[in-house]
DNA sequence: TTGCAATTTGACAGCGCTGTCATTTGTCGC
DNA sequence: GCGACAAATGACAGCGCTGTCAAATTGCAA
């Protein structure tokens, strides 16, 4: 037979109630009581059922991802860092893929609310942007935490300085003497393609380089979206030296148009990503990237969320700290 | 305020006990009172408080899905086919990355048991064949679906032809005119690791060449195991025309270390994976795979879960189709 | 039409926990 | 040592559903 909350509190000589005090962690509980039951609880290796739970105090103890993200490796590290701090918290995860596009995105989240009613949700980029997603998720009052999203005003959960990041990506390449620099953009929906773009401009800018329109190109960071970009730079009448694509996907992708038009990476033509998926370590040459620790992003803004689920305060917006990653996909300028 | 069982039932003019046999698809109810019942459930937009259905009647109405795999993007594929089979029956996931070799294993899988209380678990390989959780699941008695186990009776689930798959890549080959075919074999845990290798040998008798120890090398499945192995093959005195790769993510791996080491894919080399990932179609060239269903094996195999689930039949172990995709990594021989 | 079994429906308790509020115990100043 | 107040604990109902079993209804043969 199953162990209750009940035995448990036979065993320690208290009221189910101080047992229930106890399991949640709540205040007013004398030390020597609370050191009385976590023994009893441990002795009978109980565990308290979910289901019980969550009746009776109408919370699930479950959070959400939700995404729409065509990169399995993006997310499945996302996941794991969300994982990692649901465990710790004892509450599970839930995912949930999703197109943000479809007519009827907003009332399929609202669904999964009203039938699975998750206590928080994690959102991915694009849906951290959704104006309308957002407003109901305010309306109806349920807690969520972003990753990487545009308007980081209210918001809690994890980002990182990506102009930055893309400002530094830049700089490394100029250092190497590169000046005609295209850039690959991203899905137009995602924050990170603007503050990739941004970076870019930027560090023209700051190098008094003029901004060619010629050599920004969109993509919508799939990996043939990269081939198609990049094949439309190889026929400009000067095709630059270096490729800057705003994510490693796309960047593979320029590697195979390379092979394909018979050009030498990187002899003949840089090409750095940015992210640091694991395609980054598997084009030839290995690409030169930004490391963004995507765990550790999921990981963040999930403590955050819980944060504000377990009451202890209201959550913030956490930065965290990107690298770049040197590899063999660039080289000094011919 | 919340829609209850109990306001459908007063709509209807029926008693909440008969609203829960239509929820629950019980026999026994008159067809006129179903329809009458799930005319006012649509009309008020009720669904059931998933936390009262669980605690009183035992059961969790979710699925875990078990992995130790490295590949994201044959885990999301796993993950998307097993969501989509338990949406269609209101069922919820969870997901629980573990360590299969680890010594606590059987314990952390016990644990998660315990406290989650999933109705069923989806495994994946190579949990799918450690005789320790296998048997400790019989004793509990949770039920199981398994994908591609090695051992295929008395369990329910999906698996493919693998051999004969196997079989067919090195027809394609031997077709192309190669007759030095090296093989790199996966992680030895993975049931898929023999297979391939069976079909690989039963190939080469049936084609009456002999087996040749040098052209066979241990992988484990990953990129940077591919890499060494083709290193190993490129170092021999005779060095293969062509190199069947138990998995894409090796052959990607060969084609890597193919360029580093000055070699010209298909023209100096053939290269083929199995699976058909994404990087398959990453690399330059593309690789020529065998196309593996995973998100159809993941929807089957939690679909034949859930018939157990909801007592509708005892399940089955289902096979499921595969196909050859020639792309370019492959050409005639020198 | 009646009697009997099979089918359909309902009454009621209870799943295991937490919220509310009452009660007991402890602490502190004087 | 006492009263006043705060801290700690407990009693009890009830969260929304389903299992059990009893009651009502139906179908059917005689």
């Amino acid at each position: 037979m199953r162990v209750r909350l009940e035995d448990v509190a036979r065993a320690a000589g208290v009221s189910p109630k101080t047992v229930s005090r106890v399991l949640n962690d709540e205040a007013n509980v004398r030390g020597t009581t609370r050191t009385k039951v976590l023994a009893a609880m441990q002795a009978m290796d109980y565990s308290p059922l979910l289901s019980a739970r969550s009746l009776a105090s109408n919370r699930s103890f479950m959070v959400a991802t939700l995404y729409d993200n065509p990169s399995s490796s993006y997310l499945t590290e996302i996941q794991t860092g969300v994982l990692e701090a649901c465990d710790q918290h004892h509450y599970s995860m839930m995912v949930r893929p999703l197109l943000v596009e479809a007519k009827d995105f907003v009332e399929r989240v609202d669904a999964l609310i009203s039938h699975r009613r998750p206590d928080g949700l994690i959102l991915t980029p694009p849906i951290t942007d959704h104006p309308g997603l957002l407003a109901r998720l305010h309306e109806r009052g349920v807690p969520y935490a972003s990753i990487s999203p545009i308007w980081r005003d209210d918001t809690i959960g994890a980002f990182m300085d990506e102009p930055q990041a893309a400002r530094e990506m830049m700089a490394n390449l100029l250092a190497l003497g590169h000046r005609r620099i295209a850039h690959i953009i991203g899905h137009h929906a995602h924050g990170a393609s603007g503050w990739r773009l941004a970076g870019y401009r930027d560090a023209l800018s700051t190098m008094g380089l003029a901004y060619d329109p010629d050599l920004v190109v969109e993509g919508d960071f799939s990996f043939d979206s990269g081939v198609a970009a990049a094949r439309k730079l190889f026929s400009l009448a000067r095709t630059p030296t270096a490729v800057f694509a705003a994510n490693d996907d796309m960047a593979a992708g320029v590697i195979w148009a390379a092979g394909e038009h018979g050009l030498s990476v990187p002899r003949e033509l840089s090409v750095c990503g940015f992210d640091d998926t694991p395609i980054s370590r598997q084009t030839w040459p290995r690409l030169t990237t930004i490391h963004q620790p995507s765990r550790k992003m999921g990981r963040v803004a999930a403590l955050q969320l819980l944060e504000v689920l377990r009451g202890h305060s209201d959550g913030r917006m956490v930065q965290v700290p990107f690298t770049l990653q040197t590899r063999e996909s660039t080289a000094a300028a011919i």
